[in-house]
DNA sequence: ACTTGGCACTCAGGCCGGAGGAGTGCCAGA
DNA sequence: TCTGGCACTCCTCCGGCCTGAGTGCCAAGT
């Protein structure tokens, strides 16, 4: 028996079935595509293809649909990635073209990356590893609370307020800025930390608890902003997910609504420009089990973030893959540039 | 025909449709509140209900339901607040104590609310119109092109990236922020536009129009960005809606998208600590005709923003308002005191 | 050793038709 | 003005029937 004709009758399933949403028959098949053979064959095949886990029938007398190990090797194996058209490319260049600051470039890409896939998109903000502070600005808030703002040299902008233990006045808020500007101003962020290492014995005795606090609250915010934001988009297109209701969309609308989860779903990550995806139960995540997740990182060198999308498991791989591929290469461009 | 006890009726027909989402009829009405009479006056007091457009059937013989209108004489006439309970309100405070800047107040809000309300949860950043300028900052992206970055004395922070006419260098760039900073630190944001109104004089002709540029997008996004952002949560809630599905969710979650309706729902304003109830056709916006949106000012004095919640017509507006309420004056203390 | 047509079998989904029940409107009497 | 009674409407649920799609298997063909 044929292997090769094998994978192409999966290959043939999944296609259908992702295109109509409904389970696939042999008649069906050899219909819509050119397989050489007649039904009874392909049901041989198909016979074949459920005792190895890759398609199942929801019930006696149905069609069959792909289970995620057969997504899988569809994915792995049988999938060539489909370019964008000129078109959507031309979309994408000037859409993201227009963009004026991080914020946007951000807000249009997830919007971007929605239309184009039909899908939830996922966006991260880029981490700040590998650029270096421009600015720190101190603003008091009230005696003893103040503001922190970072700046980088890339015009990302951090801010935090600080509880001091002790009050604060404009003199030493004003000393406190100086120092801080002139240790650590030019340095890459991961070495911030070092640089305002000693900085504390400049002052006098009794500010010192004070410059503690606001020296840690820098680098905990250099450290641990960096990976932290996660802008999401196109919700709406949950709602193609068909008939089933509250039961598919709702874990989905929850498990998306939580940052960690976003986190964890970007997190997982493979190398840059790799595109990962991650089918059904494969997330790991309860309530995630009908949905699969298509992400890449993107951006410059080390300083990666990754982008992708959230859609049903069957949701058009290949399209998905390309849309994201592309998205994230011009978004790279874009965000080198500026 | 005693107009009070027909009023008592709507309330009655309200409240119980509301909790069980099914036409009430008048036997039900009876058994579940205590209006000392018999169904079949219920029966003639719903008719002239009826008559006057406040509730219909979705059939015949099937129970009432509120009509818009029946609802807007509800929330008027017939609603009293509902106050939290006290565990509630302890929630609230101690959550929101815990945010360490804006973003994550604003952040903490909506999902606050969202959770209170068991509704779709939509804040507004609260504008900037009485802050007063703390710095300036100007980062060099690359020749052509700068940052800018704008701090205010409540810790505000925006940005945004300015393309120049012709190249900065370094030299120029560092002039006019500190001629900059000298112009407008300490002014009210909305005081910046003239104080800087005649700094362009002070630099060389050729740099002029670099200068121009950067003034003019400094008194953009002070003027432009304070009411922009809105940030919405709680969408999963949406699932609750009932059996009715992609017809109600779906335009929903698209509305919600589009920040300009976003902010044409927070917009209609009355004055602050007022809270406004706007109810299904109300909205002006097709596709949320199915929908009621319960919002409130908050913030202190003038810097007023809005929040809210958005659900079906058939929510617990004695509930919401409340919520709203509560909601809005905590924030408004914790910013004030921020 | 595959492939193919034929055939019996299974089962979800659509289509009645009737029974049940909730709810209404109206009327006559208190 | 309220109330009980009564006839009527119409949605909803349920069971049965039928249809059609799809399968699995077998025996025959290449």
């Amino acid at each position: 028996m044929s292997d090769d004709r094998r994978l192409a009758v999966l290959r043939a399933i999944v296609e259908d079935y992702v295109a109509t949403q409904e389970p696939v028959g042999s008649r069906a098949l050899v219909e819509r595509h050119q397989l050489g053979v007649s039904p009874a064959t392909i049901r041989n095949d198909m016979a074949a293809l459920e005792d190895e886990g890759l398609i199942a029938q929801p019930h006696t007398s149905a069609g069959r649909i792909p289970t995620d190990k057969g997504y899988r090797l569809f994915v792995d194996r049988l999938a060539a990635v489909k370019p964008l058209t000129a078109a959507e490319r031309r979309a994408i260049q000037t859409f993201l073209e227009g963009a004026v600051d991080l914020d946007d470039i951000v807000s249009r890409t997830v919007r971007l990356l929605a239309q184009v896939t039909r899908q939830v998109a996922v966006v991260q903000y880029p981490s700040l590893s590998r650029s270096t502070l421009r600015h720190v600005e101190l603003v008091g808030l009230s005696p003893s609370r103040i503001m922190l703002v970072v700046i980088t040299n890339t015009g990302r902008v951090e801010q935090r307020a600080v509880d001091c233990p002790s009050p604060v006045d404009e003199a030493l808020l004003g000393e406190l800025r100086a120092r801080l500007n002139m240790a650590a101003v030019g340095r890459r962020l991961t070495d911030v930390a070092d640089a305002v290492d000693g900085l504390t014995d400049a002052f006098a005795p009794q500010d010192r608890p004070v410059v503690l606090a606001a020296v840690a609250s820098l680098v905990e915010t250099l450290v641990e902003d960096s990976e932290e934001r996660v802008v999401l988009g196109g919700t709406a297109n949950l709602t193609r997910f068909g008939q089933d209701f509250p039961e598919t969309v709702q874990p989905v609308l929850e498990a998306l609504e939580e940052q960690v989860v976003l986190m964890r779903l970007l997190g997982e990550a493979t190398g840059p420009d790799q595109v990962s995806v991650r089918i059904g139960h494969e997330n790991s995540f309860e309530g995630l089990s009908g949905t699969s997740v298509v992400t890449i990182g993107y951006g410059s060198e080390e300083d990666v973030a990754r982008l992708g999308v959230v859609g049903p498991t069957r949701m058009d791989y290949p399209g998905a893959i390309g849309a994201v591929r592309a998205v994230a290469r011009y978004v790279g461009r874009i965000m080198g540039e500026s």
